[in-house]
DNA sequence: ATGGTTTTTACTGCGTC
DNA sequence: GACGCGGTAAAAACCAT
C-alpha cells in the first residue's frame, strides 16, 4: 500500500512536460505528459485524459480492417490463450450408453480407456493454456523493459520448468512470470532492479521477489549476485555520456571491487554512483538529480557511494 | 520477532549563474 | 531566486538470525 503511493509518487516527478494549448476538460487544469506511462494526466486533478498512448505489449499490425475485425492480435502468444474456449470433451462416468442401457464388459473397459486418456489430454491442456498466457506475459513485459530476445527465451524456458516441477500451485501465473523475466534478464548480464520490473508487473514488488526466490531455489538457477557493471552501459546511454565516461565508470567499479568496498551496497546504487562520477571525471554535464532519476535510487546514495568510489580511486593512485 | 545495516525522505545551508 | 551539491537526522526497507 505504501509502496505503491511511493511509486505513484517517484513518477510523479518525471510528470514534467506541459502539454502547450491543452486544459483540462474536469477543471481547466494544466494538462501533462507522463512520458514512462504514455498518460496524459492533468496536474491538478490528475484526470487521465488519454492513456495508454503507446503500446508496450509486441507489436501486432492489422493492414486493413477485414483483418482487423478478426484478429486485431495474431501468432502464438495471444492467438493460443483462447487455446480450449471451453469446449473440451467431458466423458460421462456412468458406464451406459445414450439410451441408459449399460454396456458390455468389452465396451466399459474402452470407456474405461477414453477416460484416462481424455483426463490426460485434458490437464495437459490447462497447462498449455498457463504455459500461453505466462508467455504472453513475458513477452510483454520483456519488450516494455526493452530486454532483448535471448531474455524472452530464458524466461520461457524457465517458466516451463516451474510448470513442469509443479512450482505453479499457490502461485500466481504473473508473478512467476515476472519472477522469471527478473532472474532471465540478470542471467543474460542485462539486469534489470526490482523497481523496473514491478513498474511492468500487475504483482507487489515483494511478491516479485519473494517468488523470484523460490523459482531460484526450487530450480537451482545458478544467478550470481548482480554485477553492478551490467548496468553502466544502461545508464549511461540514457544519460547521453560518451563512451569515455562509460569506460571510466566500469574502471572505478573495478577498483572499487578490488578494494571490497561495495560488499552489502545495492549495485545499482554504486553503478549510478560510477556512472555519476565519470561524468565528472570526464568534463561531461549531469546532475545527480538525472543519474539518480535514470537509475532509480536516490541522490543521497549516489553522494555517499560516489565519496566512497573516489577515495578507493585515491588509495589506488597513492 | 529482532537488531543491525542500508536506503530513502525531508530539510538545511552554501555557492553560482 | 533557482539550481546543483553536500550534509544530517529520522524513518523505512531489507536481511540474517
Amino acid at each position: 500500500m505504501s509502496e505503491r503511493t511511493h511509486l505513484r509518487e517517484r513518477n510523479s516527478q518525471r510528470e514534467t512536460e506541459t502539454d502547450e494549448g491543452l486544459t483540462c476538460p474536469e477543471c481547466d487544469g494544466h494538462v501533462v505528459t507522463d512520458e514512462e506511462h504514455g498518460e496524459t494526466v492533468c496536474s491538478d486533478c490528475g484526470l487521465v485524459v488519454e492513456a495508454d498512448s503507446v503500446d508496450r505489449g509486441p507489436e501486432w499490425r492489422a493492414f486493413d480492417s477485414r483483418e482487423k475485425d478478426e484478429k486485431s492480435r495474431v501468432g502464438a502468444p495471444t492467438t493460443n490463450t483462447m487455446h480450449d474456449k471451453g469446449l473440451s470433451t467431458n466423458i460421462d462416468w456412468r458406464d451406459q450408453d445414450a439410451y441408459g442401457r449399460s454396456l458390455s464388459g468389452r465396451q466399459r473397459q474402452k470407456m474405461q480407456r477414453l477416460r484416462k486418456w481424455n483426463e490426460r489430454f485434458r490437464t495437459r491442456d490447462s497447462k498449455e493454456r498457463n504455459l500461453k498466457q505466462a508467455l504472453g506475459e513475458i513477452d510483454r513485459m520483456a519488450s516494455a523493459l526493452g530486454l532483448p530476445d535471448n531474455v524472452r527465451e530464458t524466461a520461457s524456458v524457465i517458466y516451463r520448468r516451474a510448470l513442469d516441477e509443479d512450482l505453479l500451485p499457490g502461485r500466481s501465473i504473473e508473478g512467476v512470470s515476472t519472477s522469471c523475466v527478473y532472474a532471465a534478464a540478470r542471467m543474460a548480464g542485462v539486469p534489470r532492479s526490482l523497481d523496473e520490473i514491478s513498474d511492468v508487473s500487475r504483482v507487489e514488488k515483494s511478491e516479485i521477489a519473494r517468488t523470484y526466490r523460490y523459482v531460484v531455489r526450487e530450480l537451482k538457477l545458478e544467478v550470481k549476485p548482480a554485477d553492478p557493471e551490467q548496468y553502466v552501459p544502461r545508464f549511461a546511454s540514457a544519460l547521453e555520456l560518451s563512451d569515455e565516461a562509460e569506460m571510466r565508470a566500469k574502471q572505478l567499479l573495478k577498483n572499487a571491487k578490488e578494494k571490497g568496498v561495495h560488499s552489502g551496497k545495492s549495485p545499482v546504487g554504486l553503478a549510478a554512483a560510477a556512472v555519476y562520477a565519470a561524468a565528472l571525471l570526464t568534463n561531461e554535464k549531469t546532475t545527480q538529480a538525472a543519474v539518480s532519476e535514470v537509475a532509480d535510487i536516490s541522490e543521497v546514495t549516489i553522494r555517499n557511494r560516489y565519496h566512497e568510489l573516489l577515495e578507493a580511486e585515491e588509495g589506488l593512485i597513492a
